[in-house]
DNA sequence: AAATCATATAACAAACTTTTCAAAAATCAT
DNA sequence: ATGATTTTTGAAAAGTTTGTTATATGATTT
């Protein structure tokens, strides 16, 4: 699970946020004042730090620029919150070496949608290029497959086919809408191309990864 | 130069931004609606799109979702420009993959902070100046590359393309974004320019450092 | 149980991509 | 300008991928 540190002087503001978050499924830690949040940030290692701008003791910018000098939060995203127009603040914030920019008063789905985005891009939560089935791992960024945590190397068609299966497990792929998606509609293989390829990607992934459905075509198994 | 690609129908908004993009060191390049802007972004592969929700013909949204579709553009960032309490589109925008969400109007100063942060935090931008990956640190201020520990001297294309590499350690990239981010949009260079410069960076640094995705591209290797 | 139909498999051939090399062209520094 | 360095090109070699063929297997139908 996600943790996100939250860090605001008013506590409604911090019981507010958290709820929120919480509902969606991250897991929460509070700070009253910046110097409490660098201790919690390097005891917890959130992913994830949102912060007030404004607070007595030590301000969000401050906090920020200590975090950033601690090697291993040093890649921690920090988000601050500020009132909407204090075009200053916000300045100072990105000079500080914030990543996002949040403004109040808050609003549930801003937030939420700020903050999915934010570790989303960072690729936090993984969700972006990669798909995971069973022992396999598919990750069409770096174009690698992972199987049981071992990379194996899939020349481009196989690649390619296996993504279109895994796209959508369990579901059947005709073999023409095979031959369409994957080699396009202006090609003309053979018939037994499919096969060979299909045949290819078992013997380096297993046989019981992909099913075949006679008279019709192929499909992703989902269970393993 | 960072190429920014940005897309509004307004003629006066788009000067605008390319004004100030211009003047803090950017590549501008201007599209006027999301059509333009898909065609733009094949071609030009700028490291942001800075584009309005609202326009003509397709919107911000529509043209963020098609080029999230192709393949060497699936990590570009994007940013939206929308309406300031526009909270709808900024929901819209975030759920079509959209990396960040800057109001209007349009204050220069927010804008640049903005754009500094967003391509800052993903590392394409020219102000961090170190990248060490295993055995490997690139000095991009000093532009020298030490190879466990040994200054080791690269060309200008190689060291380029090795920044490029080196800036998403992992992830493939694609022979024509290689060449458009590289080489630029108007030059017309072979294509084995790539293949010659990827030798002599692997004759200094060792082959295992850039791995060859065979009919894709290259992608320098994770793991030492 | 035989005939039929669809897929699996292995070996091969064709197509394609990258590597390598050497040399030409362009650029840079003095 | 001159020589050194960098960049690009083209051709041939090496290496991979992809598609075909022929045969085997196995399931389904009659």
């Amino acid at each position: 699970m996600l943790k996100i540190l939250i860090v605001d002087d008013e506590i409604d503001i911090l019981d507010f946020i958290a709820y929120n978050l919480s509902k969606e499924g991250y897991e929460t830690i509070t700070a009253k004042n910046g110097n409490e949040a660098i201790d919690l940030a390097k005891k917890h290692h959130p992913e994830l730090i949102l912060m007030d701008i404004m607070m007595p003791e030590k301000t969000g910018i401050e906090a920020c620029e200590q975090i950033r000098k601690i090697p291993e939060l040093k890649s921690t995203l920090i988000a601050f919150l500020t009132a909407l127009d204090d075009e200053q603040s916000e300045l100072k914030g990105f000079e500080a070496g914030g990543d996002e920019y949040i403004a109040k008063p808050i609003k549930p789905k801003i937030l939420l949608s700020r903050v999915n985005a934010l570790l989303r891009r960072n690729n936090v939560d993984g969700k972006s290029t990669k798909i995971s089935i069973g022992d396999i791992v598919i990750d069409k960024e770096q174009y690698v497959v992972y199987y049981k945590g071992d990379p194996v190397d899939l020349a481009r068609k196989e690649f390619e086919l296996l993504i279109l299966l895994a796209s959508k497990p369990g579901r059947v792929f005709y073999r023409n809408e095979i031959l369409s998606r994957v080699w396009g509609d202006d090609v003309f293989v053979g018939d037994r191309t499919i096969d060979v390829h299909i045949r290819k990607i078992r013997s380096k992934l297993g046989d019981e990864i992909i099913r075949t459905i006679k008279g019709v075509g192929y499909k992703f198994e989902l269970l393993s």
